[in-house]
DNA sequence: ATTTTATGTCAGTGTTGTTGACTTTCCAAG
DNA sequence: CTTGGAAAGTCAACAACACTGACATAAAAT
């Protein structure tokens, strides 16, 4: 459409609007397979996705406060906070007070959270080890490059703050 | 795309748990970004992404029926339903009956809801041709092919029959 | 004539988001 | 030390939007 540069010698013929409406429809769809399966486990417990990546943070960052999640997960403390007490009282999670701070509350999956935890991302992990596998090395680099480049500055920060896996 | 094999020496390192799991994090923080441009526009007008998925896919594939969409968007017709009913009565779609079957409503967007779609497409498009442009052709490709594994077999079909733009 | 298909509607329920009001705890300025 | 504000979390009420189930209408198919 617009985006000259055919100076560098560069096609750019992957910018094109037709290209970007196929990204974008690839998004959509691909998301949907994503969560299908999850979504499936959940349905059986009662549970949603609010409940499913509540689980998700706790599990990648034991300790971690309502607050710190909150940010993660863009939603309000009142929105989180029925999700965190309906996972409490079915003894999934576990919300200790702060020693330093008692105003916080620090998240822990217990035993029975970790179990359904290992459930849910067995099941996602299983259709994203497939993909990649199909798709091959090249490809994952690839679809793991455009997606930080899609996410917001805020996000891209929690993301990179993951432990690195070869690091 | 290339299936290295394990037997070719390819490492297969990115087949590791915790690689799965930096990519299904990617899936969530991206498309939050994926969908952030939109949905602020979609608030000034009263909409949801309901009503997004709805116009993206009638300007599509316009005279579509309802039953078709049904099947794309993979939602109850009482829910599909609500949502045609107020973009019908908002100005912004417009449902024939059709000509052969009179059963069938055949779905088109009017001049505003043209308007509004293009409103929308333009500013996700924004962050996608961002997002491809700092990747490059090559992760863009990559970005493709996992996603397209990542869909259930179904979806792909729906995602396949747009017509590819180099073709 | 009967059945099936395509669409639409009404009622009821559940998840998940929101705002508003409130409590408890911490901290810092006077 | 007290007071006042900020921060963390909770409770209650409401809105959006998905779902199921039951039913209605019209037209196509058998």
């Amino acid at each position: 459409m617009d985006q000259p540069g055919p100076s560098s010698g560069e096609s750019l013929l992957f910018l094109t609007d037709e290209q970007l409406r196929k990204g974008i429809e690839a998004m959509f769809f691909a998301y949907r397979g994503f969560t299908a399966d999850p979504d499936r486990i959940l349905e059986d417990h009662g549970y949603g996705r609010a409940h499913h990546r509540a689980i998700h943070f706790i599990h990648r960052a034991p300790g971690t406060t309502v607050n710190n999640l909150l940010n993660i997960l863009g939603v309000t403390k009142q929105s989180l906070n029925r999700v965190l007490r309906t996972l409490q009282s079915d003894g999934l999670v576990e919300a200790r007070v702060g020693a330093k701070d008692k105003r916080e509350r620090h998240l822990y999956l217990t035993a029975k959270g970790g179990e359904l935890e290992r459930a849910l991302s067995d099941a996602q992990r299983q259709r994203m080890r497939a993909a990649f596998r199909e798709a091959g090395p090249n490809a994952v680099a690839g679809f793991r490059t455009v997606l930080e480049h899609m996410m917001d500055p805020e996000m891209r920060r929690h993301y990179a703050a993951m432990k690195e896996p070869g690091q």
